[in-house]
DNA sequence: AGCACGCCGACT
DNA sequence: GTCGGCGTGCTC
């Protein structure tokens, strides 16, 4: 669809509208014709809903019963390569085309015209009567002689109230006008000179910059250690993306990591970017949406969603820690925005920049088939080295019952307490404890409308579970077996840590960075900035502490429960606990003092204790990619994951078992169909789980077989079916 | 998604 | 007799 089409007044287009129906609907041209791509407002029964004209109508339709479309919205019409990444993103994920085109409009108003706001400025005549009041507020319009203000602003300015302006714009001497209210982003200087790059970093900064200068699709996977100066080196790759006049966008994993980076744009190009995430206003998101498409918005930094705004030239996309788990949409659209980053870029004739310390062993297995080009960033920023890394075995430590930090490692902690240096205990788990048991019955209290075990939360006293997010107060007495007194906590959250820590140290200054005693990103932040600046002597966390902040006086990272992320069945368990606490010892010895990273496990010689240990970073990738291909498994094989879920188990079993006695299309492309099988959290809302696992070669056609497949098993009822390609967890 | 149509149980 | 439960089907 290289060339636009026009359809004249009455001929017939083809509209999709974000109605969940099943095809496209024909209608009538209106008066003035209409561009192909155009975002239209059209009559569905009673109501008028919004759509998109996609091509040339169904000539066969009944011509008494064609409607005309309503009008055509003000907004930027649909670009051609957006059509086609919104149905190869729909076909891959196989997500039905209206709810792609939601995912692509999601910003509010974008079928009212374009808000307007009145300003004022100086008119063109004096009031006969000039009071004091109106004599303020003109010379407050002399001072800032171009300048328009809104009625608020100019009022407030004079110290007048807004009755003194409108008065004066009835004399004339004031003067009232329209002016759009979604303004565009302000430009970015890519001239203003950027930080004094190593040897290697301007190297790799070079070549990015060659990349987006050839104007042409290329994809790069750019490693860098924590503190490698990645940051710095995709800057002059978005640097240089300003110069040729096009957009750039920079996704990153997490909102929290948003606001510094912002910070450093502003340091670097001496403007703020346009901002997109879930915490920005439906005021900004509307401004954004429409001047991505204008072309008005030269830098965006958001979240994944922001890969499916309507930008009209994009010319660079960066995936920052690409390796991250959240990039994967794991409701509704499930798509992995790592991946259709790289698609996207393809058809935009962009650049995609995947950057991680630890990159995913999807975009490794890329770098090495030579799909990606790949640049390394080795050193550390200014003399700092990656840590040491020891494991403590902890078979030979001999913990009593309900503690968890060894001897050797609390006698390191206590070194760098002398030292006046900080410390970061890992572990991820929130809460207090895990398992809340009676000790008379052995139940273990759980969630009601879940599967899964509530976590006691002591300081919010109450118990919450981690799947639904409900919570309920500690009970006094076993809901099972009525003894009192009885409930006792077992295993350890970051809560309970803190606690064995201030015992143990009860001099030092503890701060716990766990997401849920944070109610606010602001909260999170200044407690982040307060460790940084050496607020704490001891910091216990969550993963959360893995992604990109930056203590500078941390010299010891315990990782109390190396083991943790090894258990169970996820193909994808070693490569995380790789990456995590690989990311995690890159927290200490950042600046000038050297670091030490201490894992505590029971299994020291287990291969990916091994692989971190030696920091055979190559080596582990080689391994785990060895396995994954005898395996056949992504990135080497295909995977769906189909959850079946309705709010009885027998009608989800059901289904799922009708679908697995009927294996026939899936077979005739090789195929394998594993289940169905109670999910592992077999109940979440109230709602019953059941899975199957299809499990294909690297080159079949899986989606057209998934379709065939599911095609005669239409869900009846309450039951729901979701397909998960490439799925990244497995609950 | 809405909103109609439609076919079976407890009310005036 | 009829009000209304929400199952099934249609919207150009």
């Amino acid at each position: 669809m290289a060339e636009r089409a026009f359809y004249d007044e009455g001929a017939r287009v083809a509209v999709l509208t974000t109605q969940p129906l099943d095809r496209m609907l024909t209608y009538r041209a209106p008066t003035g014709g209409c561009w192909q791509g155009a975002f239209v407002e059209v009559p569905l029964g009673p109501r008028q809903v919004f759509g998109v004209v996609w091509g040339a109508g169904d000539a066969g339709f009944d011509a008494a019963r064609l409607r005309p479309v309503s009008r055509v919205l003000d907004l930027a019409p649909m670009r051609a390569e957006m059509v086609e990444f919104l149905t190869r993103v729909g076909d891959y994920t196989l997500t039905p085309m209206p709810q792609m085109l939601r995912l692509a409009t999601r910003a509010p108003g974008l079928t009212d015209p374009p808000s307007m706001r009145k300003v004022y400025r100086p008119g063109s005549t004096r009031p006969e009567r000039l009071t004091e009041a109106r004599a303020r507020v003109l010379a407050v319009l002399d001072e800032f002689g171009g300048l328009a203000f809104t009625l608020r602003e100019l009022a407030e300015m004079a110290g007048v109230s807004p009755s003194v302006v409108k008065g004066l714009v009835k004399l004339g001497a004031v003067r009232e006008e329209e002016t759009p209210r979604d303004l565009p982003y302000p430009a970015l200087n890519p001239e203003a000179p950027g930080k004094a790059l190593t040897e290697e970093q301007a190297r790799a900064a070079q070549t990015l910059r060659a990349g987006v200068r050839s104007g042409r699709y290329g994809a790069t996977l750019l490693r860098g250690v924590t503190g490698s100066g990645k940051t710095e080196v995709y800057m002059e790759a978005v640097a240089e993306c300003l110069r040729a006049g096009r957009q750039a966008l920079v996704l990153l994993p997490e909102i929290a990591l948003t606001a510094e980076f912002i910070a450093r744009v502003e340091a670097r190009f001496g403007a703020r970017p346009a901002e997109w995430h879930s915490g920005v206003t439906m005021t900004e998101r509307r401004r954004l949406w429409r001047m991505a498409g204008e072309g008005q918005a030269p830098l965006v930094v958001g979240a994944r969603s922001a890969l499916f705004l309507p930008f009209r030239d994009l010319g660079l996309i960066v995936v920052d820690e690409e390796h991250d788990q959240s990039y994967k949409q794991e409701d509704g659209v499930l798509y992995s925005a790592r991946d259709m980053a790289v698609l996207r870029a393809s058809l935009n004739d962009a650049q995609v920049v995947l950057a991680s310390a630890t990159p995913s062993l999807e975009s490794w297995a890329n770098a090495e088939a030579g799909k990606y080009q790949r640049l390394d960033l080795p050193s550390r920023f200014g003399e700092a080295v990656l840590p040491e890394m020891r494991a403590i075995d902890m078979r030979a430590e001999k913990l009593p019952a309900g503690r968890w930090i060894s001897p050797t490692l609390a006698a390191h902690v206590q070194d760098r307490l002398d030292k006046g240096e900080q410390a970061l205990l890992f572990l991820n788990r929130r809460g207090y404890a895990p398992v809340t048991l009676c000790r008379a019955c052995g139940h273990q209290i759980g969630c009601d409308h879940c599967d899964a075990r509530m976590v006691e939360h002591r300081f919010l006293k109450r118990l919450v579970c981690h799947q639904c997010g409900e919570t309920k107060p500690m009970p006094e007495a076993c809901p099972s077996c009525g003894a009192e007194g009885r409930l006792a906590p077992v295993g350890p959250g970051v809560e309970r840590l803190a606690e064995e820590v201030s015992a143990r140290f009860p001099e030092a200054r503890v701060a716990v960075l766990s997401s849920d005693l944070f109610s606010t990103a602001r909260a999170l932040k200044d407690q982040i900035a307060r460790i940084a600046a050496g607020g704490a002597d001891i910091v216990i966390g969550t993963q959360m502490v893995a992604k990109g902040h930056n203590f500078p006086l941390l010299t010891l990272v315990g990782v109390i429960d190396a083991d943790l992320g090894l258990q169970g069945s996820d193909l994808r368990a070693a490569e995380r606990t790789f990456q995590l606490i690989r990311q995690v010892a890159g927290r200490a010895g950042r600046a000038e003092r050297p670091g030490l990273a201490l894992l505590q496990t029971f299994q020291p010689e287990h291969p990916v204790m091994r692989a971190i240990l030696s920091g055979d970073e190559e080596g582990f990738w080689r391994a785990e990619a060895a396995e994954r291909r005898a395996a056949g498994v992504p990135p080497y094989g295909r995977m769906a994951g189909i959850v079946v879920s309705a709010s009885s188990a027998e009608a989800a079993f059901d289904l799922a078992n009708a679908l697995a006695r009927n294996t026939a299309p899936l077979r005739a492309i090789g195929a394998q169909v594993f289940g169905p099988a109670p999910a592992p959290i077999a109940r979440i809302r109230g709602r019953h789980r059941v899975r199957l696992l299809v499990k294909a070669e690297k080159t079949a056609p899986l989606q057209a077989a998934l379709r065939a497949w599911i095609a005669p098993f239409p869900p009846r009822g309450d039951t729901r079916l979701t397909i998960d390609i490439d799925p990244q967890s497995f609950y």
